[in-house]
Order: C-alpha cells, then sequence, then structure tokens
DNA sequence: TTTCTAAATGAGAACGAGTCTCACTCTAGC
DNA sequence: GCTAGAGTGAGACTCGTTCTCATTTAGAAA
C-alpha cells in the first residue's frame, strides 16, 4: 500500500536512492543515510522502497547472490538493464526484440502470463581499467 | 570446491534431482529425500547441489522471491528456461537471439565480461485449466 | 582384507536479508 | 491548535543459507 502522507524519511529515501548511479541494497541506503547523519530506520527504507516500486518510482532486482536491490530509474516505461559488477553503474536498455522473443516463446509452449527477468552484467570500462571486479 | 568421494548421499541427491521435473530448492529436495526415508543433512544437500552446479551437472536460478532453485538438465550446453509459476514445470530454451542482443549491447556500452540472466516466468497450460497461480 | 587418514557428513549454532510488532510520533485535515 | 490515525523505528522474529566441529566413512595403501 502506498503512503498517504509526506514525511521526511520518505524523501530522503527518494533524495538518496535518486542520487546513486546504479542500484543499491536497502541496506545500502540505510547505511548511507546513517552515515549522513539521518536518523532514519532500517524498515522504513524497506518500506519505502517497496512503495517506491510499487508506483513505479524505483525499479528493483535480484543480484546474482540474491539481494534485492533497487534503483531510480530515468526510464519511465518497462525495460532492462546492463549493470557493472565493479561498481554498479547502470545503464538502462530496451530491447523490443526480447520482449517479442519472450511472448513468442511462451505462446509457442502454451504458457500464458509471460514475465521475463533480463539483466546484463559486465565490467564497465572504468572498472576494466581500474582492474577491478574480475582479476583474480 | 568438488568433491573426491562418492558418497551414496552424493548419490540421492543427483537422483531425487533428476527425478524432479522442474526447479526444485535445496530445502524441498531435502524434504523428498527425509520424506523417503533418507537420514540425509541438510547441509550436505546445500553442498552437493553447489558442486552439481560447479560442474554443470546442475543449473540454478533465484526465484522471484530470492530463493535459490536448482534443476538437472537435459540440454548440456548453456540455455534458459520457461517456468511456470504455479507446478514449477520448466521447457529448456535456446535462445541465439538473446546470446547476440546481449553480447552486443554490453560491447555497444563499453561493457566487458558480459554475464546474462535470463528466464521467463508463466502459467503452463495444465496449470491454466486447473486455476493455480494466478486466480486471486 | 585390514588399517589408516583426511574427505565428507550432519546436528545444531550462527548469520543475514527481510518482515513484523507495537508503543510512540507527527502529518494533515478540521 | 486539536486530533485521528498514518507513519515510524527498535528490536524481536522468520527463514534461507552457511559455518563449526565432532563423528563417520571412502578409498588408498599395506
Ligand atoms: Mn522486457
Ligand atoms: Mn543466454
Ligand atoms: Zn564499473
Ligand atoms: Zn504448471
Amino acid at each position: 500500500m502506498q503512503p498517504k502522507r509526506n514525511t521526511w524519511q520518505r524523501e530522503a529515501v527518494r533524495a538518496s536512492l535518486a542520487q546513486a548511479r546504479g542500484f543499491v541494497s536497502a541496506q545500502q541506503l540505510h547505511q548511507a543515510l546513517r552515515d549522513g547523519g539521518s536518523t532514519i530506520g532500517l524498515a522504513t527504507v524497506y518500506r519505502t522502497l517497496a512503495s517506491l516500486v510499487e508506483t513505479d518510482e524505483a525499479d528493483t532486482l535480484q543480484s546474482p547472490e540474491g539481494e534485492s536491490l533497487y534503483r531510480s530509474c530515468a526510464t519511465k516505461g518497462h525495460h532492462h538493464h546492463l549493470i557493472c559488477r565493479g561498481c554498479g553503474d547502470t545503464v538502462e536498455l530496451s530491447a523490443n526484440l526480447v520482449e517479442e522473443w519472450s511472448q513468442r516463446v511462451g505462446a509457442e509452449h502454451g504458457f500464458t502470463e509471460i514475465d521475463h527477468v533480463v539483466d546484463l552484467f559486465g565490467l564497465c570500462a572504468r572498472c576494466r581499467a581500474k582492474g577491478d571486479g574480475a582479476a583474480a
């Protein structure tokens, strides 16, 4: 359920999420806010993120490790992401090709109400230069 | 690290996983084995599944709820899945279209070591008939 | 076959992300 | 201003997963 009242906590989450370059976890966001002097509670961060997702003000996805990550995306409609494993930096992608493929393949096998998870992970140019993320 | 010894526990996990139609969780697998009279431990099920994934004897993916699911797939190489939300039944998919798109899009944005998560979820014909999964 | 050793196991403790509870706070409508 | 009740937050709780470590056992060596 989305909230009916405007609180500084809600605004703080929105702001902190907006200034993050890429996807962040609820815990990271909470820590960042606390580090910035806020007294916001973890439960509130979770609640607010959930409500932002509900109203499409934020996107969410599961990290490969199974943690929920959140992002305030510029693109409004349905889209996908290319995410840097090193720094979390994210590129928004539209993928009509994949949308159509998904629907077609689902229908071919008699499936309905088809949903899809499509995320790309890689190493951005900057992180490659820095040697992050991949070097053993 | 993959084990060097053959234990009945390892074989039991392999067998139980093989006879499962679709993706199953470690806990489900453990319960099924216990129900079948086995005394196998939960930690062993987790360890064995991890090692089967390491040797490509099993595929793994994160459920939308963030739980790790496992499957013993018929297809050997890289492929994707169309999974029924109702019964877990799974269709293996090859998707050259998506493989190429993924590489191309990644390269276009200067990313390297591109990996991708591509899973389709839907309702299979049988479950739709039964009214599973979607009806409120 | 018997012996030996370290790999493997499993019960239970520990961990961590996320949810829930409920007394307290503060927004916003009057 | 008052006030109802939406929103908050500390901390308890859930649950998937990993860790610990005493015990078992696969399998190589004798
Ligand atoms: Mn899509
Ligand atoms: Mn692929
Ligand atoms: Zn990067
Ligand atoms: Zn089904």
